[in-house]
DNA sequence: GTCTATAAAAAGATAGAC
DNA sequence: GTCTATCTTTTTATAGAC
């Protein structure tokens, strides 16, 4: 796909009415551009905010500054709209967290301490951006009625991702999983999993010493569970 | 409110056409309340089914056999039908919960036992009823949309529940949990939690032994962190 | 490709008869 | 209270000019 990746930066809209000819992109940044990222941003936020069926592409249209015709050039339909944006915004998250585990659990020293510095890490970075925030909820809402959503949730999460390192830490011997995908799982449950229950999966805004004491004892029970002798 | 608990026994429409007058009820089984109860039973299929704005007071009305303007006769307007319907079954699920936690959990023998046990007849319990297993989703979908939700989430959950003999078990020294709410969070997190990933929020139907074994290997964690002479 | 104007269908809610 | 018929608004999507 040939969008840019504007729902990396949040807005989405630029301020400036130039264009920017000679990139090597088949659409160098052009006014084609700068309205197909408009689109996208915008589609980003009021999905976010308001679900996909009261969403209107007219909402859409406005928010983004183009005509609502535009909107069905660029993207054929509103389904098809809904789904890429989606996608990006999912792969972004995706880049994020990884970005995170490779900082934090590269080169550990104290695990405890490192795992709880990554996952606040996390939870903090997804909460800071409301849109990407309530990502999750738009998915399992409307997962029933897209298909197409299912793959994200399977194949695009983030366990395996932390399941890398945990693999890493317990041939190092200082971890006792003996399966790090499972183990990768409960940390997921204690931690994300704790947080998006309290949060109602993104609705209700946690502070952060909120956050991080969930977060602190849910890794309290894991360390407890897969720590060094801990059988 | 006046509604009988249709909402508890599944379809809600009964197929005699008699009325039953002279019980104590203020609404006696009568021609009315066959009807409030029909609406209210296809409201709860529709709304678990298509949520709340792809389901229209029309379908509901066909699907209970009366028009339109009888729903609105008996319920105001589709808020007001969708909010009672959530409310009704999220305490029919309550009691179902609290019955089992009850049964499971009052006189154990073997922790670990009767803790699998009692999670897995929850579980089980409440996906054997598709339209009350995707509660849950409608809730979260619809959460920010009718603030009078945030109440179901928070005050009538199940965590609480299980936090009541968790904590018998911890005066008993059966288990070693300083914190049985806390405690009941994470067991919940490892239990719950993964299931309701991994299924979705109920959006992926998961087999009985998959259930199981991801119960049993929250379970396990559960006891590792907790299970007496733990530390 | 982008806009204005419009079609076509659907949905929430109500009027009025019985 | 219950029904049929209707009002009104909103929404998706497209036609046609430039």
């Amino acid at each position: 796909m040939g969008m840019r990746n504007v729902l990396a930066s949040g807005s989405g809209s630029r301020s400036d009415g130039r264009d920017y000819p000679g990139t090597a992109d088949r659409h160098p940044v052009s006014g084609w551009q700068r309205k197909h990222d408009a689109i996208a941003g915008a589609a980003l936020v009021l999905f976010a905010r308001d679900g996909y069926e009261r969403t209107s592409v007219d909402a859409i249209a406005a928010e983004a500054g183009v005509s609502k015709r535009t909107v069905y050039s660029h993207y054929g339909d509103k389904e098809n709209l809904f789904l890429l944006v989606l996608r990006e915004t999912y792969d972004t998250i995706r880049d994020r967290v990884r970005d995170i585990v490779d900082r934090n659990l590269s080169d550990v020293d104290d695990v405890r301490q490192a795992l709880t510095a990554c996952v606040r890490e996390i939870v903090r970075t997804i909460s800071q951006a409301p849109e990407r925030a309530t990502l999750v909820r738009l998915v399992i809402s409307e997962a029933p009625h897209f298909p197409a959503i299912l793959d994200l949730w399977h194949n695009r999460g983030i366990v395996p991702i932390i399941a890398e390192p945990l693999a890493k830490l317990a041939a190092a011997g200082r971890l006792e999983a003996d399966d790090p995908a499972l183990a990768a799982e409960h940390l997921s449950a204690l931690t994300f999993g704790q947080v998006n229950n309290k949060s109602m999966m993104g609705t209700i805004q946690l502070s952060d010493s909120e956050a991080d004491r969930i977060i602190s004892s849910g890794i309290a029970v894991f360390m407890r569970a897969y720590g060094p002798a801990a059988r």
